[in-house]
DNA sequence: ATTATCTATAGATCTATAGATAATGC
DNA sequence: ATTATCTATAGATCTATAGATAATGC
C-alpha cells in the first residue's frame, strides 16, 4: 500500500539519473538520496540497469502526447504550429534536464534506443505523414513556403531544446545570472515562434 | 623526436573521449586503441584527468577562429552571416562528435567550465559587442528586423549543432539509412541559411 | 508466513604506481 | 645515464548478494 521505500528509491533514481546520467550515477548515491539502505535498491529493483530502464521509460512516455497535438487538433495550421512550439517549449521549461538526458542515454545505451523506437516509431511516422500531406497542399495553394514536415519538426525541436542543452554552457561561459537566464529563456519562446512562422509564411 | 607512443596515446584518448565521454572511457580502452601498454598512459600523462584535459583544450581551441570570422571579415553583414552559418556548419560536419562532447563535459566537469571560460570569455564578449552595435544600426536604418546578437548567434548554433547532437537519435528512431542521413545533413545547411536570413531580412 | 531491512562481504572493474628490464643517446 | 616499456599488484570504487534480523499481515 504505502510502498514508501520502493517509491523513494525510484524518485531518487530519477533525480540522479536525470542530472548525472547512467554512467556517473552510483547505486550508493541513489540509496543515500532516497534515505534508505543500499541493499534495498537491489531488493526492490534487482539491478541498476533495471532501475534505470524504469526511469527512462517513464520519462519517454510523457513526451508522446505533445507531438500528437501537432496533427490531432482542430486549430488551423498556423495556430496549431504556434501552439505546438509553445507547448513543447513550456514542457521543456518544466523538465529542463530531459532533452539532454534522452540524447545522452540513447547515444550510449542500445536498450534505450529500442525502448525509444518501440514507443515512438509508429506515432512519429503517422504524424509525419499527416503533416507532410498538409504542408504540401498549403504550399501548392500558395499559402506557405516549401518545407518538409521533417525539416519543420526538426527546426522547432532544435530551437526549443538548445536553450536547455547548450545553455548551461553559455550561462557559465558568459557569467549570466539566474535572473538574466530566466529572462533569456522566456523571450526565446516568442523568438522561436517568430523564426519558425517567418520560415513558413511569406510576409 | 618520434614520440610515437606518446602521440598514439593522445590520439587514442581523443577518439575514446570524443565518442564516449570521460566517464565511460577507461584508461585500458585508450591504451588498447593506442596499441600500447596500459602503464605507459600514466607514464606519459600521469592521470586520466590530465590526459582528458589535454584533449579537451585542443578541441576547444579549434573553434575560436570560426567565431572571429563573424566580425573580422570585410564582407557585408548578410554575406558574412551566411558565410558564418556555412563555415560553422561545415566544421561540425567534419567534427560531428564535438558539440555533444563539449556540452557533455562542461555539464559534468568543473575544470572544463574554467578552461572554456578562460579561452572564450573575452573573445565572445568582444564579438558580441561588435555584432550587437552593427545589428542595432542596421535595424535603425530599416535594413533588418530587430534581433539581439545573442539571439542571432544562439539560433545559428542551435540549428547547426542539433543535426549532430540529436540527429543520431532521430536516425536510429526513424530507421534512416546512412545515405538518407547524409542527404538530410547536406540540405540542412541551405535550410539553416534560409531560416536565419528569413528571420533577419524582410521580404 | 511473508515482506522489509540491515550488516557484511564477494567479486568485478578501474586508476595508478612500484620496480624490473630493455632501448637509446651522449 | 636517461628514457621507454613491461609485469605485477595495490588500493579505490562499485554492483550485487548472502544471510541474519525485525516488522507486518493473516
Amino acid at each position: 500500500m504505502e510502498k514508501k521505500t520502493e517509491d523513494n528509491i525510484l524518485w531518487a533514481a530519477e533525480q540522479e539519473f536525470l542530472s548525472k546520467g547512467f554512467a556517473r550515477t552510483t547505486t550508493a548515491d541513489i540509496a543515500k538520496l532516497a534515505g534508505t539502505n543500499h541493499a534495498l535498491l537491489h531488493y526492490y529493483y534487482r539491478s541498476k540497469e533495471n532501475l534505470f530502464i524504469k526511469v527512462f521509460e517513464k520519462n519517454i512516455q510523457t513526451i508522446i502526447p505533445l507531438f500528437c497535438s501537432l496533427t490531432d487538433n482542430n486549430l488551423p495550421l498556423k495556430e496549431r504550429i504556434q501552439n505546438f512550439i509553445e507547448v513543447h517549449f513550456d514542457y521543456i521549461v518544466q523538465n529542463p534536464r530531459l532533452p539532454y538526458f534522452i540524447i545522452n542515454e540513447i547515444l550510449s545505451n542500445a536498450n534505450c534506443v529500442q525502448i525509444f523506437q518501440k514507443q515512438f516509431q509508429s506515432i512519429i511516422n503517422e504524424i509525419n505523414a499527416k503533416l507532410e500531406a498538409e504542408l504540401r497542399q498549403e504550399y501548392e495553394t500558395g499559402h506557405i513556403n516549401n518545407i518538409t514536415a521533417g525539416n519543420l519538426i526538426y527546426e522547432i525541436i532544435s530551437l526549443n531544446i538548445c536553450a536547455f542543452v547548450a545553455m548551461p554552457v553559455a550561462t557559465q561561459l558568459l557569467n549570466i545570472s539566474q535572473e538574466e537566464y530566466l529572462r533569456f529563456v522566456q523571450q526565446r519562446k516568442a523568438e522561436n515562434v517568430v523564426t519558425i512562422l517567418g520560415r513558413l509564411y511569406k510576409k
